[in-house]
DNA sequence: AGTAAATTACGCACTTTTTTGTAACCACGA
DNA sequence: TCGTGGTTACAAAAAAGTGCGTAATTTACT
C-alpha cells in the first residue's frame, strides 16, 4: 500500500476503500468466514490476481484478518475485523443514500430529471 | 458515466464515489459556493482536465450543481445540491471511523501492531 | 486608433502512468 | 493429478497528465 502524504482522513479512507471490490469484500465477509474460493465464487468477475491484492491492502489497513489453516490441502480463512465490523453500517448508510437519493427509484433521478446545465 | 449494470447499490456508489478527488471535492464544497479556479486553488494537485471530468460525474450523478454566469470574463459556480448534502454526514462519520480506528493514534494502526499473519 | 494581453472554464489530441487481466508456475499431501 | 492459495512476468486497457486552442470582453500599451 503505498501510503500518500495527507493529513486528511478522507483521503486515506479512500486510499483503502476506493475502487469496484474493496466495499464488495466486506460486503461478502459481513455474513462471516469465507475462504479465497468462496470470495471468488461470490464474485465471480474479479480476477485471482486482483482478489489477493485486494484481500491484502484490506488485511494491511486492519480491516480483515487473514488465517492460514495447516490441513490438506492447506486453506485460508478471511474475516472481517473488529474495525471492519465498525465500518459496514457506514457502508449501509452510503448504500441507503444512493437508494433514497440517487436510485432508480429515487425522485430525483437522472431519467425522472434530465440533466440541464443552468445558465443565468 | 458508464453506467455498471449492478443491483447493488453500494457497488453503484462506489462509481461515483471512489477515487482520489469526488470526496475532496464535496469536502470543500461544504463550505458553500465555489469556482472552477478556487476549486484548484483549494486543490491543486489536481489537473483542469481531472476536474472538469470529476465536477461533471458529480454533476450528473446529482451532487452538485453548476450554473454558468454570463459576465465576463464568463464564470461557472459549483454547488453541493441537497442530495449532496445529505452525504456530508456520511463522509465525515468514514474520516471518524478512520481516525479512531485506523488513524496514527489508533491503538491498532500499523505501527503500533505489525501485522503478523496468523496461521494455526 | 490599433493592437495586444489577461481573464475563465473549459475541449481536444497526444503521451505517460497506473491499474488490471492473462497465463504460467509453485508447494503441499491425498 | 487434483485443489488450495498464492507469486511472477508480460500484455492490454484504463486513467491521468500536458500543452495548445477557444470564446468574448475589459484593460493596458503604442
Amino acid at each position: 500500500m503505498k501510503t500518500l502524504v495527507s493529513r486528511c482522513p478522507i483521503e486515506e479512507v479512500m486510499q483503502v476503500l476506493s475502487g469496484r471490490w474493496p466495499t464488495l469484500l466486506i460486503y461478502y465477509l459481513k455474513d462471516g468466514t469465507k475462504r479465497f474460493s468462496d470470495l471468488r465464487r461470490d464474485n465471480p468477475t474479479i480476477s485471482h490476481k486482483m482478489l489477493t491484492l485486494e484481500l491484502r491492502k484490506l488485511e494491511d489497513a486492519g480491516i480483515i484478518s487473514r488465517t492460514e489453516f495447516e490441513g490438506y490441502p492447506l486453506h485460508v480463512e478471511y474475516d472481517l475485523t473488529s474495525v471492519g465490523e465498525r465500518l459496514v453500517p457506514l457502508i449501509d448508510a452510503l448504500g441507503d443514500w444512493w437508494e433514497e437519493a440517487i436510485g432508480p427509484d429515487a425522485p430525483h433521478n437522472e431519467f425522472a430529471t434530465p440533466k440541464s446545465r443552468s445558465v443565468t
